[in-house]
DNA sequence: CGCCAAAGTCTTACGTTGTAAATTTATGCC
DNA sequence: GGCATAAATTTACAACGTAAGACTTTGGCG
């Protein structure tokens, strides 16, 4: 149906573009990603989508924005039943935090991909991504300026997350043997950490 | 030169070949290492290196296997460097450890990538990956052996391994904002994780 | 010394990829 | 109702990994 398409046809056209995209991935890995199996999917030609995305790498970038959007939502999920202790419920985002990419593998890794192309020209995935590490660190960074944590506050975020990012990509790499799982790692991290910043005692 | 190509021969072009990868590769990321330009580098047609690697996936690897090996070889200098105290060769270990992932960026990349096509077919790859590991854990191990740390040796040895690798992927996965840069990250993890694990009085 | 089987290399070719360009198709407006 | 034009499709191209086949060189045997 030429002349005139919608804004919310191509809102709506992009939506299914996006979830065929996620389904393919979920499926068969990044290389089962192509134009024209894509295409396929949503039963049109492979040229197509490009009146709805300037190139595949924008696709790409919409499906990781799609990804960080919905790691924000589980982590907020379980900070937010965990109930009213910060600790507690810190806690609880860090197992979702791990949940999350074990039970997504394909979705963690292009969401944390080592060769994203420019990803400045997507400003859609900078948002959602920004919005997805403010909510990882949202809870320590509260506990860090109730004083709960040494330190300071944001870089104490960064810290926990990477602490979790690291055994999550290293046992994504297989680099890791049967016995030292990633999250035994994180336990001991976690553990670690605690031990090292958390003051029990607000003398 | 036809007919038998001595052992010698074959390693040395396999060499030369891999040198070329890396070349291709430190210079242009990638992308850049395809079969045609391999061979142009090498000034031999497109199919002449499937003589010496079944495919370009065994390339790869071999060019993996060379960066966990220099990857050791730097730490290990790093390490013999720092004089006998156990702490000290072992923060010179991890400074090394993140040198070279910031020296070396594509070579860490693709060591740690996250899309190898069955590691296991590729055993000097693992044997490689392995002496690496095994060099990065070393010091730790000793010192959590001597009873420096407490918990379990060689998963004090993953989680300090993990702990520089998560800020180092972070870094290259364009996730961090300014300021708080990787380096910024592991020094707060290492200095925390002391604080939890370390004990200060041998009591 | 000469020839030939075979190892090494090169050329050619195929299927797949992302996507540019040209073509077709279908509608809103006069 | 016809036409300008937006959307979709078809066609086409360059680059990729690599399979298949042709060519080229040489060690070993008569």
């Amino acid at each position: 149906m030429p002349r005139a398409l919608s804004d919310e046809a191509v809102g709506a056209f992009r939506e299914r573009l996006i979830d065929a995209a996620e389904r393919l991935f979920a499926r068969n890995g990044l290389d089962a990603v192509t134009m024209r199996q894509l295409a396929a999917e949503l039963g049109v030609s492979p040229m197509t989508p490009y009146r709805y995305f300037a190139d595949k790498d924008a696709i790409l970038a919409a499906v990781r924005a799609r990804g960080f959007d919905r790691h924000a939502a589980a982590l907020n999920a379980a900070f937010d039943a965990a109930g009213p202790d910060p600790l507690a419920a810190t806690a609880a985002a860090g197992r979702a935090y791990v949940d999350f990419a074990f039970s997504h593998p394909e979705a963690y890794k292009l969401m944390f991909d080592i060769s994203q192309p420019n990803e400045a020209d997507y400003p859609d995935l900078l948002a959602a991504a920004d919005r997805s590490r403010r909510t990882m660190t949202r809870g320590l960074e509260a506990m860090a300026e109730a004083g709960l944590f040494a330190g300071e506050p944001k870089l104490v975020g960064h810290m926990f997350w990477a602490a979790l990012h690291g055994p999550i990509m290293l046992a994504f790499s297989g680099k890791l043997e049967p016995g030292y799982g990633a999250r035994r790692i994180i336990a001991g991290l976690m553990e670690g950490l605690q031990r090292g910043l958390l003051r029990t005692e607000p003398a």
